[in-house]
DNA sequence: CAACGAATCAATTGGGCAATTGAATGATTG
DNA sequence: CAATCATTCAATTGCCCAATTGATTCGTTG
């Protein structure tokens, strides 16, 4: 008897380690961007902004956790997730519980999007909807090897770095639809708004690659098509 | 541009502050706690076994991340979750996670259920299999207050402290299924073992409160049945 | 109004975690 | 084999958080 109070005392305590593991900002930014594919350190350092040593330790501390695994490829060390899946599906579950509760995250949402205001933004169940009335384009704007890791089936692949290079290639007739990296990623909103200030009809959905994973969305690698 | 970097490291530094709020030990006991019912500091304090000073600071904690509120009742605190399914949602996620990763895990759920092998453990699916093919008798063997503030529609209410003393109401031609708080609750497995020993045929839903809750199951409450 | 009980507050202590820097490892390239 | 680059390790500092204790608030009851 005394020994399942033991057990219960254990079991919190490993949860609230793993919990502890994702309990901090840059953390949460690594591995929001694994979530994304697999990177090497260099890469990850790079597009979170933070110093090298930093991110590797992070990255240490989320493999004690048995978050990520790192490989050797050559001279670089290249992370991923050990199972996408659960930790997306960890990942949005906190950004519900976050929108739900924090006030001052939907404040900030609201007020950055304030300066987009003609950005439409609609989830996934609206755009499905949508797809079934009208045909549209949907694009990608993450870089270019995010799109490789693993995209939406049929989505093509713009960069938002590269999107004004390449207007051309996107028709005038049909709407646009731009995705990235999730709810409160903000390449998916300069997108939509350098679009439409160009004359597209263009919109932005909300969820990214990390939520569909977490749904069990199917997902296109290269040719293939998985479910996660 | 740069505001968008500011933004996005707001958000995470706001995810990590949610985080952080149920990365520990003490505080996750008492939200799971909290996904069974409203309960007041009292009971909390008694059922975590921890310090009264202790469990009120941490409920200001949780009351800080605005996960929980409290409300006077008399001469009483009644603490309350502010959104069942989203909280409840996030610690199922955080059990799948530990489940996955945490290798220690495993190994204690397994060590703790090797002192009882005769307890046969299914989840919900199961169950409705087993359901749709025999009538099957559903107690619900967690204290009357958490019954009372909902329940699997149907089910009886059975306290595990009762249960030697109410054998006589239960059935002997039928399977009896137990459940309780959640898959790390061991309320149900002492239910289960006591049962089989007593002669009754009688298994463990895995599943508790919680996980339907997260699942958007159907809760009985008193007379009516509710959708959270 | 006094006494009691529930809950919170305040203040101290100790321990652990994060940022930073510089050095060390380990693979690749010329 | 030396040089270079990506990554990790080690060690320092400072800071925040948790546990504990005792005092305080607030409502209820006699």
């Amino acid at each position: 008897m005394d020994e399942a109070r033991h057990f219960q005392t254990f079991v919190y305590e490993r949860l609230a380690r793993l919990a502890s593991a994702v309990a901090h900002p840059r953390r949460l930014e690594l591995v929001d961007l694994l979530c994304q594919g697999p990177m090497t350190v260099e890469q990850l350092a790079q597009k979170s902004g933070m110093p090298f040593a930093s991110a590797s330790q992070h990255l240490q501390h989320l493999r004690m956790a048995r978050l990520v695994e790192g490989e050797r490829q050559g001279s670089y060390v290249c992370y991923r997730l050990v199972d996408d899946a659960v930790t997306c599906d960890l990942l949005a579950a906190l950004q519900r519980a976050a929108a739900r509760y924090d006030a001052e995250v939907r404040a900030a949402a609201q007020g950055f999007l304030q300066h987009y205001r003609d950005v439409e933004s609609v989830d996934l169940a609206t755009l499905r909807e949508r797809m079934r009335q009208e045909p549209l384009l949907l694009i990608d704007v993450r870089p270019a090897e995010e799109y490789a890791a693993g995209h939406w089936p049929g989505a093509w692949s713009l960069p938002l770095e590269d999107l004004a290079n390449r207007l051309a290639e996107l028709p005038r007739d049909r709407a646009i639809a731009a995705y990235c990296r999730g709810p409160y990623c903000v390449l998916a909103v300069h997108a939509v708004n350098f679009l439409r200030q160009q004359g597209f009809r263009a919109f932005r959905l909300i969820e990214g690659v990390g939520e569909w994973r977490s749904r069990g969305e199917m997902i296109a690698v290269g040719d293939e098509i998985r479910q996660t």
